[in-house]
DNA sequence: CATGAATGAGTATTCATTCAT
DNA sequence: CATGAATGAATACTCATTCAT
């Protein structure tokens, strides 16, 4: 799969907080439910979180969260996807297929910063947690889906002869385990990732990979 | 504190597996007991794992393991300093205070990777799970070790002029955050690193952070 | 602290039974498994009792013990203060201050007695059984009211020359004593105590303790 | 059964403490297993308290107990002979089964008095304690001769015209509770009962009983 | 639809008892 | 004999899930 195919087929990808209201209104309760169990997952991980807990936080009553989720694992399913596809999502809107390689790599390093920024429960659920225990086979798909991106991107790369001739899977280890550990690194020690840190941290990556 | 101090204040870190076995023998259960809860909390996460999945996992009685562990949580933190003091000590012997930068990045780079090749379980254990919500005050002090040899390393490699000049934090958690990406992508991708895939990957990150 | 005052500060004593019901009627949960908490408390003790066991008695699930109760402990000092109260405040109430001593020792006995054949599985826990080990310091100072009363009940008599001039300590030793030998062994040996074994068992009690 | 032919059946009926040491010696474990059982039942109770810690507080092995005791349940019923026995042997060793009531009534009074004095332990685990979940049947049939007696000196007494007319089991749960009243409230007050004190208690008590 | 009381299977932990040394 | 390490059944308590209201 090349990385035009994937990136034109952008099915169901969408953000998670201007979700289109239903005629029902009830998109709230699920809402405020998604919610309230990002941030507890962040917090406490999803086996240290109660449902309860949840049902609390999202100001509605435990019994409530089984109308819209049908167990705990459907929940953390949801918020897992929810959030995978908003990432995804923006990373690929709109993706300039056609500028340098560079180019096409800040580009993604602003976006996903950019991503970091306003939804900074999203990106540390998706990234700062071990998932494999609950993660169901949709989720799984959607993550392999972001996978056969990355490595599309550095595969056309590199056959443009930007990138290190080396398996995409190590460059886009340390690509984006650099981007991880900048960003829990620097909440960990009360840094403020600002402009100019972010174009100085992406410059260092850059020189990582670049030929 | 400079690094000098801290390299030379070795105390108590020893490795786990060629522990100094006891007369009495029974280290084994005490082992078998560390064994099976580091490879469970890998696979399942603290809060995932029940005590008696270790206990069954390690051939004892569920009894049997708080004769050795006074809780759950007592448990956890020594299977965590026993790994990161067996890392930790790897970093820190016999230290080549007086190489280059360069060299010494080597060393930390080549220790750490042979760490990953000798206690693969403990490396997931430490760095791919979030252990905020049980650490007790003696991991957190020897997690603060680590981390000042961290900063004092790349303090030390700033004044010398080999290192970019931004928050010790930003350079730690790149490097970091790049060895421990590529560790996880590679294994999930079934990728063995092998010699040379270790000195490549050493070699990118080195040109994110240096001069 | 002198009788009349003790007397008059008749503050929350309320009887265990006929409690007015709530509206939502989930005090008959909760009284369920006061009642039978009470009657395994009663028969096995405190530490012989399984909250399993109070669950399956009161015909309730072991969870629900812990919707109403926070712990074992809590249950126990809310049965100890229940009965304690109850009793208590039948002893206080309309108490016949201006009567002469021996007509207060008879309405003393007397209401004892019928909390005896109203209330026995109270009276046999608040009195047969140990409760140093658990109760809590609103149960304690509930117990040390009661005993308040009686040495201020003593003192008045004494100074009025009705009773025998020991410490009051001592008195009440007997007297109580008496009172539960007689209400457990006849218990022991299947003999009804009937109004007038009642009246007998007060004369003699009586007689040890008057001038 | 009359009185005279109980006290001359003083079958096995031994003083705890002295008694003859075996020729193999092991009489000091057992003992020391019995006095540190004692002394934790009187603490915590019977289901409070754990079989290792009796072993602890003897100073032997927790194995060692099931050398001596078949069982924990079996241990507290030695314990309650070993003093059940040692009490009645003191009542019933040369009653004075031809003095007065009253003289007879001051022997069972001082010789109890006597007993707390020397086996305070001894008499707060028979008396104030709740045995009835755990008794067996060798136990239950000592219990019975010691009532036996009472019964059989208060017919005695009564058919002498001494005592009131009730039935023996009121005279006897009086002044029994009356006994432990006593010692249980002065105790509870920290009140030394020196012989005075005793003298004045039993004139109390038997002014209770007498006709 | 929404709730939260009720539940029972599941959790961490304790303890009476056994048995290899 | 004496031990104490080992055990697993039992304990107090939690929590995902259901269901009557």
């Amino acid at each position: 799969m090349n990385i035009h195919s994937l990136v034109t087929t952008r099915s169901q990808l969408s953000s998670p907080s201007p979700r289109p209201a239903r005629a029902s209104g009830n998109g709230d309760k699920s809402e405020a439910i998604l919610l309230a169990a990002l941030s507890l997952f962040v917090e406490r991980g999803f086996h240290g979180t109660a449902v309860p807990e949840v049902a609390e936080r999202a100001g509605v009553g435990a019994g409530t969260i089984y109308r819209y989720f049908a167990s705990k694992e459907a929940l953390v399913n949801v918020v897992f996807r929810q959030h995978k596809q908003a990432l995804l999502g923006r990373l690929l809107a709109d993706f300039p297929l056609h500028a340098s390689t560079r180019e096409q790599f800040s580009a993604l390093w602003r976006r996903t910063a950019q991503y970091v920024a306003e939804e900074p429960l999203g990106f540390s659920f998706l990234e700062l947690h071990h998932h494999s225990s609950y993660l169901d086979a949709e989720s799984l798909a959607l993550e392999q889906r972001a996978i056969q991106f990355g490595v599309a991107f550095v595969e056309t790369a590199q056959k443009r002869g930007d990138l290190r001739p080396v398996a995409p899977a190590i460059l886009i280890g340390i690509v984006l385990g650099a981007f991880i550990g900048l960003v829990s690194k620097s909440t960990q020690c009360g840094l403020t990732l600002d402009a100019s840190l972010w174009t100085v941290a992406e410059q260092c990556v850059w020189e990582a990979i670049r030929i």
